[in-house]
DNA sequence: CGTAGCTTTGAACAGGCTCAAACCGAGTGG
DNA sequence: CCACTCGGTTTGAGCCTGTTCAAAGCTACG
């Protein structure tokens, strides 16, 4: 299967041969990580960056009484700390929800890449770009919308992420994840996830049983989470 | 005075005169903007980047019901639309919440300086992925911690990021951002601010009348926001 | 001295939380 | 093949943090 980060980032640009081979070669060693298991840890400083090829994993962090917040949850094509790549220190811990196959970028490769490849550089910067996009969305999400918009909207972007890099399936997507993350993850309960996802589908805007996640009304579905895509730069431009 | 931001990058890595050079040289033009006028707007496609000077201003969403969320707070030093170089549409608004001095960065520079300098675009990189760092903390502290803790967090955080640019003086800093645009940052309403405020007054944590902010005791405040500063970068390192 | 914008106060209300227990389904061992 | 266990989901009831609405108080500025 092709690399799902080329998939991902020719949606958003052209890529030469030369910057599809670049990356490629970037790949030092492939790794699966089980389920459950940290894939960084907060206060690492990691010498490569981790590409999630597949699998679900999350960014975290945990606060003082042990609750704990997810600031990014990641699908297969996502670089999950490229940033450690200039930040150097991890500011946060990165977690597998389901076994991730998980392609590990050395730092000193990226590095001849921004010596070499300036259109790839912007490329990976780009990335990262989004990610910081996704966390605006996230931060007005959180600090203005309703327990039910919010959930809302965050079906709303994954579905389109996963749809993104080929893995929906007509208007179904595969979500192996808890209402318990989806509850660190949007800032609420658990038993409150329960009871906005019963809502969202007595509302019939979706199916949620097992990991089968099924939009059954995509125009009220964006309505009721305020989403536009704009965010995720989902545009073919020159960068 | 030199411009502010290479003063912020350098505090993270070392910039040689060329690149300082590079960095000036930048600066097509400088602007005034005054207080509550729109710097960027949400749809924007802009054709440079606007660098802040001197002011105080903030990305901003809005959202149907007219409640807006402030994403970002931007000192002086700060990029407030670099990653518009990339990202092409702006995802949200940059509003001044003071008059402004801000300068224009063409995009064309940029490119141009990704093709020269690849330090220097890996440090300017580095200033988008901090932007993003504190966004995941912002989501942390928004989701996590109490109205309190929120605001001593983010209290803690502008203390340091306004030193971290000369602008404190002693344990002082002058933030001149109403209750309101507090709420607006914290997810809060105006009415719970200045209770949050007060409570922080009555246990001598800060003392906060005008635009005066002064840290009172930095100990206990950083131990009710729980914050530590490693997100931030504020270390110098070969990035 | 008046006004406009910001801060402060009070009182009722509500959205989401906590605690506790039951339920459910898939895998596991006897 | 059935009982058991474990992780996750669902339900109910009371509570608490932060909201809303409305009005009063400040303060800087013209």
């Amino acid at each position: 299967m092709t690399n799902p980060l080329i998939l991902k980032l020719e949606q958003r640009d052209q890529l030469s041969d030369d910057e599809k081979k670049a990356l490629e070669n970037a790949i030092a060693r492939i790794r699966v990580v089980e389920a459950d298991e940290d894939i960084v840890r907060e206060g690492d400083r990691p010498t490569e960056s981790s590409l999630l090829l597949d699998g679900f994993a999350a960014r975290y962090k945990i606060v003082s009484n042990g609750r704990r917040q997810i600031s990014a949850l990641h699908v297969p094509g996502d670089f999950l700390d490229l940033h450690s790549f200039l930040l150097k220190t991890m500011d946060h811990g990165v977690l597998a929800l389901t076994t991730c196959r998980i392609a590990a970028v050395p730092h000193a490769t990226l590095e001849k890449i921004t010596d070499e490849f300036p259109h790839l550089t912007r490329m990976l910067w780009l990335n990262t770009l989004i990610d910081g996009a996704i966390h605006r969305e996230w931060l007005t999400a959180m600090g203005r919308l309703s327990a039910t918009a919010h959930m809302a909207h965050l079906i709303c972007e994954l579905f389109l992420r996963l749809k993104a890099v080929g893995r929906a399936e007509g208007d179904t997507v595969q979500l192996p994840v808890t209402q318990a993350e989806l509850g660190d993850t949007l800032g609420l309960s658990t038993v409150h996830v329960n009871r906005v996802l019963q809502e969202l589908r007595k509302e019939r805007l979706i199916r949620f049983q097992g990991d089968a996640l099924t939009i059954l009304d995509w125009e009220r579905l964006t309505k009721v989470g305020e989403f536009t895509s704009t965010y995720l730069s989902l545009q073919n431009e020159d960068r």
